[in-house]
DNA sequence: TAGGCCATCTGGTCCT
DNA sequence: AGGACCAGATGGCCTA
């Protein structure tokens, strides 16, 4: 697995569109979504909002500037950030979810995917964990253990069910996982 | 240079 | 009706 270390990119300002407008092309709307400057390199969202012809799909809608009315793109442009906004919360997220993976190497960030693996299985093992200290210690006695066990039963037998995998069913086999992608993640593999 | 990952735009669909 | 959500498309950045 290559490195995912790159500093994170910036994202455009009005200013930016404004700065490089040699490089906007006059089929494309210009959009601002309020963010901090670039050094040197246009941003996606520079980019993608009309800057060139490139970045983004291109529709013929926005063609020209007989295309459309002002008010569909003001429409646009107004969605346009809503989905931008919508993408940064899903970001924060995603990285408020690896600052809680343990034993992941600090100067390697993971990919979302990566993220999404590690953790379920991460969740796992902490489950495995849970029901292996509290199966033995409570034994047919009151509190949760017995039904913890119970419902989690419940769940790996549906698990196996539908993915017609028995190691997934085991509770060893999670903790094994999450391990190994530690190890394997560790490696840069 | 290829492949992986990512940000952004966009139109369609679902939901409130 | 308008916003949220989703997936496809596109091109830039980075590493091996």
């Amino acid at each position: 697995m290559k490195t995912k270390n790159r500093p994170p990119r910036r994202r455009a300002t009005p200013q930016d569109t404004e700065a490089s407008p040699a490089e906007q092309t006059p089929d494309r709307p210009q959009l601002g979504s309020g963010q901090e400057p670039a050094k040197g390199l246009r941003s996606r969202a520079s980019r993608a909002q009309g800057g060139r012809a490139e970045g983004g799909r291109r529709r013929p809608g926005l063609a020209g500037p007989g295309g459309r009315r002002e008010s569909s793109i003001q429409r646009r442009l107004e969605s346009n950030e809503r989905e931008r906004q919508r993408m940064h919360k899903l970001n924060n997220a995603f990285q408020a979810l690896r600052e809680v993976i343990p034993h992941v190497r600090a100067d390697k960030k993971l990919s979302k995917i990566e993220t999404l693996t590690l953790a379920k299985n991460y969740i796992k093992s902490l489950t495995a964990t849970i029901l292996a200290m509290s199966s033995g210690r409570l034994p047919g006695l009151d509190g949760p253990g017995p039904k913890l066990y119970q419902h989690y039963q419940q769940q790996q037998q549906q698990v196996a069910g539908d993915t017609l995998d028995a190691a997934e069913a085991q509770p060893e086999a999670h903790l094994q996982r999450y391990s190994t992608q530690i190890h394997s993640f560790r490696e840069g593999s």
